[in-house]
RNA sequence: GGGCGGGUAGCUCAGUUGGCUAGAGCAUUCGCUUUACAUGCGAAGGGUCCCGGGUUCGAGUCCCGGCCUGCCUACCA
């Protein structure tokens, strides 16, 4: 022990064998215990020793906490896991580090912040500015971190807490650049122009879990789109627009074989009728289209719609992504159950710069729409949700009126303006009809807007690249996946084939998800994350000379781009290349232009890439003022002679009197996803990529922990972050990893190793995934802050104590996918608890006692000090068999995630074994046998062991003095001595051979445990005086000597008669055998006037409901035996077992009615 | 629309390859201040295992269909 500590016998307000406390009070142990486990360091765990092989290694990243909010009652469950899984390997005797670290979780804390920054100082982030924001959410975040360590250690979390992290520390920091280097090098990151959720309040993009779905009442309109005839495309190749239209007449639909034409009159103009909810995107169509199997497809192909106002021709495309009205379809009663089949005309609107599917839709058909001299997108929206002509837009023609309206304003205007407007005759309004319709719509979680499909300028990591997403399920284990492991042409990879899922039904969940992935969007307008780590050059060349040179041929142009890009690639690489520690390979440029380049620099910071950008400039200054060639066909979207200069106003005055007629360059403004720095936690924690610079503390992590052995985490997690860590450590972490030779090469080649891998072959972040549960309140509903249905962790801790919180937690840790809670207001302190948590307060309390009882058994001035070879006892052989089943089992269920079993074993066996029976047994012998003493203490041993994953507290508590007592060594059970400062967090698990386990004393203490049970239900049912001991007629033999001590004990027997049966005497049934109670009570009492008359009415009809389910059984069983089939086809054990059941339903009536005779000849 | 759960005592839940005469905790009833523990001890009552078919000697368990309920994920002109 710590010399600092103060001994334990001295420091305990209520030791245990003392007069004080007969009830534990967590509050008095709790805070010294975890002193005292921090002294010892006990939970830090050494790499050197898993690397010289002397421990196994067993390992835990914590899923790190947003720095959001406290931890609520999830968490608490997540972490008690965890622990349960850490100390019980920890005591296995494995190396055992679990990784504590908390999340920076941008848009949530961002906007918490922002939230009250409005509220104390009525001040925006933009207000503020970036850097002073970001150093107000810097404080906020060390605030929360500090409140959310000291709920994990208040919950007991064995973690390692020297090696905390933060997903925006340093180490961690310098992870993610690694990582995005090496992405983007290999070209798996992009950036592109996509649909995004965009928050037009907010005016950001959000991501889908960001969102929530709302329904909302609507309407469909029905829009008609004149039909026209537009001048056929001129030229060889060179598409042309339409200019020129003619009136497309129902005539001549008519002579086109369209259905229904000659319902109109003839020689007025046709059209087609769209159905839509968003009548104002109509603005950014590009495109009619018509499934093809529509039988008016074929009578409209070569037409066009000239849309309303706009003018714009548009064409009719035909794609089977358009859903026919229910009438044409093959089914009408099965089409009649799609609300969109009821709802649709045939004829789809396509806006493919504000619909995803239309997005999709519209690039299908890109050479159909850009024939008509229109771009497949045109967005007509300003960020803030207003109709413009200055984001994308510019065929306004008559359509002027809407610019400037909001997305509502401008809806009823369209309408309004549809409605006046007519087609044909002036019947026909372009405005058909309008139906009600209630559909569910996306809203911004902050904002509450209506959430924009807007495009926008995107990172993204090409995760459908094989190296990624098929990767991650390639590590699948085979018989949870449901592809053919085929032979890869370089065979197996390292980590192939060895992940696993528990329950296994997610594995269906992380292997679908990847084959549905998506790219995905790793960028975030917002202030609070690792900020992208990529600079934009670019370049505005006198536009005089450029003209020049784009009039020249193709192969100069190409030549002169080329030239132009090696230039300032030689220059930048040279100027790595010179700097101190930097290699050219560190420097990646890609060209999203002919004018632009993104510069992405492993690791250097800000000032490093702009000294590099100014050594460009100056190398390359002829070059710039000659100007080069560009592609005329893309200059059209470079904003050339805009410098953007956000955020780098330090290069902004470099490059004052130059920049502006020459060359522009900034840091991209956003910032990464959250999930990009989290899919890095298990190597970032480590130190990846490089572990010397991240410090001292770091020497081996990597290599002795990563692969990690388990992860614990919530389902909705499975697809945001176990896949995320699965695609990066395969794809950054070396295929040959762990280094084959330990200890030597491990440190020398340690930069070279990590630096290998981009294959997707490397190994797995951790080889098993514990899914648990969602905890609900006690109606199903999930526990919020705005419903108050939350529960604190720290409110369970100070009213039931730490350990009755994870040993109730783990008891309801079922395979099932969420649990409730009742919740209910503690009257006293206002706070939310949960009656759930007596029965872990219960159990540790119960446990406190037994322990006591146990220390003034033991603790007194006997001293067992033989070792026991072989106990004697039928109870003690008994118990000590019940200890090694119950070892086993525990031992089962934790290896197999099990935590209600593993909980439910332990339970049983210190309350319904330890305390129920072999202390009650043991009360009159075990003060004068020292053997006796020795078994129990090995139990008591044992049972705090087995216990100590789950309640930490309370059995280290007791163990400061159940250690102090002298042992004895017993045959087949081990209990290995502490391994830092004799604390029961470091002892040994304990080990149980077969050899104790015996059947025979198992049986014999089962029927004596039988005819015990038998007797307290006579006694009960006769109304015995509870102390008093009372005479049992048994024939002789029917106990041996050891069994008919302990029915005397544990049944109040005075004497056990083998004589003759006395008169007025108590049957009671014991294996088919009448065996009698007597001398129940005092002679007085028994000759008393109604003394035992109600007693008799009651048995008799005990005896005859005994007797009924007698009858009621030997139906059954004697029905079962009666089947043919039975006897020649059930197992012969089975059918002797029932013969058996059958034999002593029997006996039981036949003695039940014997008994029955004898009250009614008694009465 | 697709996927995955759940439906067993008044409540919350176990029930692992079919062998069950269906269990636990809480709650209820009765009796106990028994000298480790009233956060306790002893005893008792309480079930159409959602419904309907099927396989089997045998189904809470396996198969098919239905009902109710929850979660995830798409889609929503």
């Amino acid at each position: 022990m710590s010399d600092s500590q103060p001994s334990s016998s001295s420091s305990a307000n209520s030791n245990l064998s003392g007069e004080l406390s007969k009830q534990y009070k967590p509050a008095e142990h709790e805070q010294r215990i975890r002193a005292k486990w921090d002294a010892a360091k006990a939970f830090h765990a050494d790499p050197q020793r898993v690397l010289k092989g002397e421990a196994k290694p067993y390992a835990i990243v914590i899923p790190p906490p947003n720095v959001t909010d406290r931890l609520h009652l999830g968490h608490a469950l997540n972490n008690t896991l965890q622990d349960v899984l850490a100390r019980s390997h920890r005591m296995m005797g494995y190396e055992t580090l679990w990784m504590p670290g908390t999340d920076h979780a941008g848009i949530a804390t961002q906007a918490v912040v922002e939230r009250r920054l409005k509220k104390d100082e009525n001040l925006t982030r933009q207000q503020l500015g970036r850097e002073k924001f970001i150093a107000k959410v810097q404080s906020f975040k060390d605030e929360y971190e500090a409140i959310i360590t000291e709920q994990l250690k208040l919950m007991g979390c064995s973690c390692d807490w020297d090696r905390q992290r933060f997903t925006m520390d340093d180490v961690c920091a310098r992870a993610v650049r690694e990582a995005f280097f090496r992405l983007f090098k290999d070209g798996l990151i992009y950036r592109g122009k996509r649909l995004v959720n965009w928050d037009p309040v907010l005016q950001t993009a959000v991501a889908d879990d960001e969102c929530y779905d709302d329904e909302i009442d609507s309407f469909f309109y029905y829009l008609r789109y004149p039909l026209v005839h537009a001048a056929a495309p001129t030229g060889g190749g060179a598409f042309q627009a339409p200019r020129q239209t003619t009136p497309v007449t129902w005539n001549e639909l008519a002579r086109r074989g369209y259905p229904g034409a000659e319902n109109h009159p003839g020689e007025q103009q046709a059209w087609v009728t769209v159905a839509t909810t968003r009548p104002e995107t109509y603005l950014g169509d590009t495109a009619v289209a018509i499934n093809p199997k529509d039988p008016r497809a074929k009578s409209l192909r070569g037409l066009f719609v000239d849309l309303p106002l706009v003018g714009r021709i548009i064409p009719i495309l035909e794609d089977d992504y358009v859903v026919l009205p229910a009438a044409m379809q093959e089914d009408p009663e099965e089409a009649k159950k799609d609300p969109k089949a009821m709802f649709a005309t045939g004829f789809l609107k396509v806006t493919p710069a504000h619909d995803a599917n239309d997005y999709e839709l519209g690039f299908r058909h890109k050479a159909a729409v850009e024939a008509c001299g229109n771009p497949v997108l045109i967005n007509i929206f300003a960020p803030d949700g207003s109709i413009s002509d200055k984001h994308g837009w510019t065929d306004v023609g008559d359509a002027h009126l809407f610019v400037g309206l909001k997305r509502e304003a401008a809806r009823k205007k369209v309408l309004e303006e549809f409605k006046a407007r007519t087609v044909g005759s002036s019947s026909n309004s372009l405005l058909a009809e309008t139906k009600p319709y209630r559909h569910s719509v996306k809203h911004s979680d902050r904002s509450k807007a209506i959430i924009e499909p807007y495009l926008s300028d995107q990172w993204y990591v090409k995760v459908t690249d094989d190296r990624l997403a098929p990767a991650a399920n390639r590590a699948l284990v085979a018989d949870q996946s449901s592809k053919q492991q085929s032979d890869k042409q370089q065979g197996p990879a390292n980590g192939d084939g060895s992940l696993k899922f528990y329950p296994s039904r997610y594995a269906k969940t992380y292997e679908q998800w990847h084959d549905n992935i998506r790219d995905w969007c790793i960028s975030r307008q917002l202030w609070w994350g690792h900020r992208v780590p990529v600079w934009r050059l670019e370049f505005a060349p006198d536009l005089k000379a450029w003209r020049v040179l784009a009039e020249s041929d193709d192969r100069q142009r190409a030549e002169a781009i080329a030239d132009f890009r090696a230039a300032i690639e030689d220059s930048i690489y040279e100027f790595f290349g010179e700097s101190n520690g930097t290699q050219a390979s560190d420097v990646c440029v890609s060209w999203t232009h002919a004018t632009t380049a993104q510069v992405c620099v492993r690791t250097a910071d800000a000032t490093r890439v702009m000294e590099a950008i100014e050594h460009f400039w100056r190398a390359n200054r002829d070059v710039l003022s000659r100007g080069v060639a560009f592609d005329s066909k893309h200059d059209l979207t470079i904003p050339v002679a805009v410098p953007c200069l956000v955020g780098c106003e330090q290069l902004a005055s470099a490059f004052a009197g130059v920049t502006n007629s020459a060359i522009s360059i900034s840091q991209d403004p956003d910032v990464l996803d959250t999930w990009f720095s989290s899919a890095l936690w298990p190597m970032s924690t480590m130190g990846w990529p490089n572990p010397a610079l991240a410090g001292k503390d770091f020497d081996g992590l990597l290599q002795a922990f990563n692969p990690t052995t388990t992860l614990c985490t919530a389902r909705e997690i499975i697809t945001l972050w176990v896949s995320r860590m699965v695609m990066f450590n395969r794809y950054l972490m070396p295929e040959a990893w762990p280094p084959s030779e330990p200890r030597a090469s491990a440190r020398a080649d340690a930069a070279p190793d990590l630096a290998t891998g981009g294959q997707g072959r490397g190994p797995l972040p951790f080889r098993n995934v514990f899914i648990h549960a969602v905890i609900q309140d006690g109606e199903g509903r999930k526990m919020s802050k705005s419903l108050g249905n939350g529960l604190d962790p720290l409110d369970i801790i100070a009213s039931h104590g730490s350990d009755a919180m994870r040993f109730t937690l783990c008891q309801m840790t079922t395979q099932t996918q969420d649990v409730r809670m009742p919740m209910q207001k503690d009257p006293a302190t206002g706070r939310n608890t949960s009656p759930k948590f007596d029965l872990g307060r219960n159990f540790a309390n119960k446990l406190w006692n037994a322990a006591r009882f146990t220390m003034t058994m033991l603790g007194g001035a006997s001293h067992p000090t033989s070792d026991i070879r072989h106990p004697t006892s039928l109870v003690d052989k008994w118990m000590l068999s019940r200890l090694a089943t119950a070892v086993s089992e525990a031992t089962t269920a934790i290896e197999q995630f099990e935590y209600s079993n593993y909980a439910q074993s332990v339970y049983d066996l210190l309350w319904r074994d330890f305390c129920d029976w072999y202390l009650e047994a043991i009360k009159p012998t075990v003060a004068s046998d020292p053997r006796q003493q020795a078994v129990l203490r090995a139990s008591l041993d044992t049972i705090l062991r087995l216990l100590h994953p789950i309640m930490p507290y309370v059995t280290e508590a007791i163990y400061e003095q159940v250690r102090l007592l002298p042992a004895a060594t017993i045959d087949g059970l081990t209990l290995a001595a502490p391994r830092k400062g004799d604390l029961l967090c470091t002892a040994g698990w304990p080990t149980a051979s077969k050899s104790l386990r015996d059947t025979a004393a198992e049986a014999a203490f089962e029927r004596t445990r039988a005819l015990v049970t038998a007797l307290r239900e006579a006694r009960s049912q006769h109304q015995v005086a509870p102390k008093r001991k009372v005479t049992l007629h048994a024939p002789a033999g029917l106990l041996k000597p050891d069994e008919a001590a302990l029915v005397q004990t544990l049944a109040l027997i005075e004497t056990i008669d083998t004589g003759t049966q006395p008169t007025g005497a108590v049957a009671i049934t014991f294996e088919g055998k009448q065996l009698f109670l007597s001398n129940l009570r005092d002679a007085a009492a028994a000759t008393a006037p109604g003394a035992t008359g109600s007693v008799n009415d009651a048995e008799r009809e005990r005896l005859t409901k005994l007797i009924a389910d007698s009858e009621k059984s030997i139906a059954t069983l004697e029905g079962r035996l009666n089947n043919p089939g039975y006897a020649q086809k059930a197992p012969p054990a089975m059918v002797k077992q029932t013969q058996d059941q059958l034999a002593k339903a029997k006996a039981d009536r036949d003695a039940a009615k014997a008994a029955l005779a004898a009250l009614g000849s008694n009465a």
